[in-house]
RNA sequence: CGGGGCGUAGCUCAGCCUGGUAGAGCGCUGCGUUUGGGACGCAGAGGCCCGCGGUUCGAGUCCGCGCGCCCCGACCA
């Protein structure tokens, strides 16, 4: 074994050929990656030869089996080829289980993101799942979090919860074992099964209530420490999904019920998403619309006119309104009833939400703009009496004391818009914000397609996708709340300043087989494919000669390191090439009695479709060589170029 | 949490309206023929028809109450 050298401006891991093919994992990351950086994981002397792997699966003893139709509960074509692949099962709403396949290919993915996350220094843990409620009283977000955290009690009837989230064990964790400036920066990773009780399960994979998610969470002195622990996070996280063949892009986002400032989140552009996305024609700008900054289109220009009440009977919604007196829903303010309880319990506030009549009422940002802590909901008709408030006829001229109005910064430059009267069956001409009703003013619509970009002027267009990861700053949320700090060089205290970065290693899989199909099946990117190679044997019972140039072949390819899954069925071969396609190994072998007579065996790529007869000899060697090139494609560039042509 | 749909074989579904004691295709098991893109024949296994209660001589079918699963919505009054 050799060390790492350097040579040329080029630097390398150089293994020799043994090597190569005993240590095919450390391989991949030499051929993608340059790692002569000094990076912790490395070792500092050779390692000892590793024992070949030998890893392999016959079908006929492989446990689970295809489907031939399409499963009906499928929502998605993802969701309905792991169905039908055999590779995952459903328990109930929103719980999967795995079979072999499919959980091979999570394994997979955590290979990949564990070689990420070590490169990038950060170390592996494992947080309990089982947590008790204090923790989370004592944060905060047992109340934030509502229904959708877990709980549960033990025989002696404390109060637990099953972990939607480690920030607060691992803030936990840092405070028992950090003592000094010297500890940090760190950064701990953990991968881990995390449970969210979610209103409702959707979408197969996309949105469960038992999943898998890779969360780090980073400690740093200052800010500084901070932008350099979220920005090796940010590229790790681009290699990762790269590498999982899930073309993703990053757009600014909510921090939501974690909290903190500053978060990005990476998304996968589907049909399927349940997120919207705006992104600039122009520039590069991207952002959940949760969080979209946007110029609003230009009001219509006028001088304040007098104040003057019509009559719109049974014109409750914007578009009747506007029809009904021939103007542009933007010459109307649009009003809506919300109640904002505090997460920490105690009395809701009635809440009268006023946007421009073309805009929406953005939660989030509303949410936000009440200064946060707070739950919204629709206020109930009751409450709506109760308050005196006039459904379809609301008018902020005048709202009732006890209801807390607030605008939308689009009102304050839109003169002479349609309001309501608070009467039913009338609506007021010219109402002019500052001259005729004056409320705070806030961010609180909704970036939409066509809106301008404020970055560039360019235009917004906007997209469904899902978020795979998301990586935040949440600076001093919870060393605050557990009142955490450490020794500083000074002799004083130091309170660290975290960041907090999750995949969803589910959904990424999901994703994966989204974005990597086709009509036949699944196309996996060859980084995380249950197996490398998949084998098919034509016909081996009823020729020896095939049958012992299969098996050679299947012990030729273990031994080189490869993953193969070997289809030694008595099926005919039309039902093997199909379950091959379905099932979706990146590369397969086919050996038969005519191409083990031509001395050949048949190779192609499932993706492309391409292949080629290869002479024996020569096939350990072309397959290697052919997953290499299907790994060192799987590069950023190629996936960032994807995500955004989509 | 609101609305809608659906629960019958491993999978996809029929049967329910009009009550009479369980079906098809695929899959599965065995035997035979077949063998390079989801073959064919023969023989089989497999179902408390989601649960409980009611109506009835009799309930998969009708009624009630649950449970489960899926979808849409949960903001534009």
């Amino acid at each position: 074994m050799q060390h790492p050298v350097h040579h040329g401006g080029e630097s390398r891991l150089r293994l020799s050929e043994t090597d190569r093919r005993l240590h095919h994992d450390l391989q991949e990351l030499v051929i993608l990656y340059d790692l002569t950086e000094s990076r912790p994981y490395l070792p500092r002397y050779p390692a000892p030869a590793a024992e070949p792997k030998l890893a392999g699966m016959r079908m006929s003893a492989l446990f689970g089996h295809t489907l031939r139709e399409f499963p009906t509960e499928a929502e998605t074509p993802a969701h309905g080829l792991l169905l039908r692949g055999g590779y995952i099962d459903q328990l109930m709403s929103g719980v999967y289980s795995y079979l072999p396949l499919g959980n091979r290919a999570r394994l997979k993915i955590e290979r990949v993101i564990r070689e990420e996350m070590d490169n990038a220094g950060a170390q592996e843990v494992f947080l309990p799942a089982l947590q008790p409620i204090e923790l989370w009283e004592q944060s905060g977000r047992e109340a934030a979090l509502g229904d959708v955290l877990f709980h549960l009690r033990d025989r002696r009837e404390r109060g637990l919860a099953l972990g939607a989230t480690h920030e607060e064990v691992v803030t936990r964790l840092f405070q028992d074992h950090a003592q000094s400036y010297r500890d940090l920066p760190a950064t701990l990773y953990q991968i881990q099964r995390k449970f969210r009780d979610e209103a409702r399960p959707r979408g197969g994979l996309v949105r469960v209530r038992e999943f898998t998610m890779k969360d780090a969470y980073s400690f740093d002195a200052d800010d500084a420490g901070l932008d350099r622990s979220y920005a090796s996070m940010f590229q790790a996280y681009r290699r990762i999904f790269a590498r999982c063949g899930v073309p993703t892009v990053a757009v600014e986002a909510d921090s939501g019920a974690i909290g903190g400032k500053g978060s990005q989140e990476f998304i996968f552009f589907t049909e399927y998403g349940e997120d919207t996305i705006v992104y600039c024609d122009t520039c590069d700008y991207a952002a959940n619309t949760e969080k979209a900054e946007f110029v609003r289109p230009a009001a219509v220009a006028g001088e304040p006119l007098p104040t003057e009440e019509v009559e719109t009977p049974g014109v409750t919604t914007i578009e009747a309104l506007a029809t009904f007196l021939g103007i542009e829903a933007k010459q109307t303010a649009k009003a809506v009833f919300l109640m904002a309880t505090p997460t920490k319990g105690g009395r809701g506030t009635p809440v009268f939400a006023v946007v421009r009549g073309d805009l929406d009422v953005n939660e989030v940002k509303l949410m936000n703009a009440l200064g946060g802590n707070v739950e919204l909901r629709p206020m109930l008709d009751a409450e709506v009496e109760e308050y005196g408030l006039v459904a379809g006829y609301a008018s902020p001229i005048g709202a009732p004391e006890r209801v807390r109005v607030i605008a939308d910064i689009s009102l304050a430059d839109s003169p002479n818009l349609v309001a309501g009267a608070n009467r039913a069956g009338w609506h007021l001409r010219n109402v002019n914000f500052g001259r005729d009703w004056q409320a705070p003013t806030a961010d609180i619509a909704s970036g939409k397609a066509g809106h301008g970009c404020t970055r560039c002027g360019g235009t917004l267009q906007s997209s469904r996708g899902i978020e795979m990861g998301h990586v935040f700053r949440l600076q001093y949320v919870y060393t605050k709340a557990f009142n955490v700090n450490v020794l500083g060089a000074d002799g004083g205290q130091v309170m660290p300043t975290m960041g907090c970065y999750g995949i969803g290693v589910e959904r990424v899989l999901s994703a994966a087989v989204e974005a990597n199909h086709d009509d036949g099946g699944i196309c996996w990117p060859a980084s995380i494919a249950p197996y490398d190679v998949h084998m098919v044997g034509i016909g081996l019972d009823r020729d020896e000669a095939a049958r012992a140039d299969a098996e050679a072949l299947y012990g030729e390819l273990r031994a080189a390191g490869l993953d193969v899954i070997f289809d030694d069925r008595d099926e005919r071969p039309g039902v093997k090439f199909n379950d091959a396609d379905l099932i979706g190994m990146p590369l397969r072998l086919t050996v038969s009695s005519r191409n083990t007579a031509a001395g050949v065996v048949e190779f192609k790529v499932r993706a492309t479709g391409e292949g080629e007869n290869l002479p024996r000899a020569e096939v350990v060697e072309s397959v290697v060589a052919a997953r290499r090139a299907l790994l060192e494609a799987l590069t950023v560039e190629q996936a960032e170029q994807r995500a955004r042509t989509r």
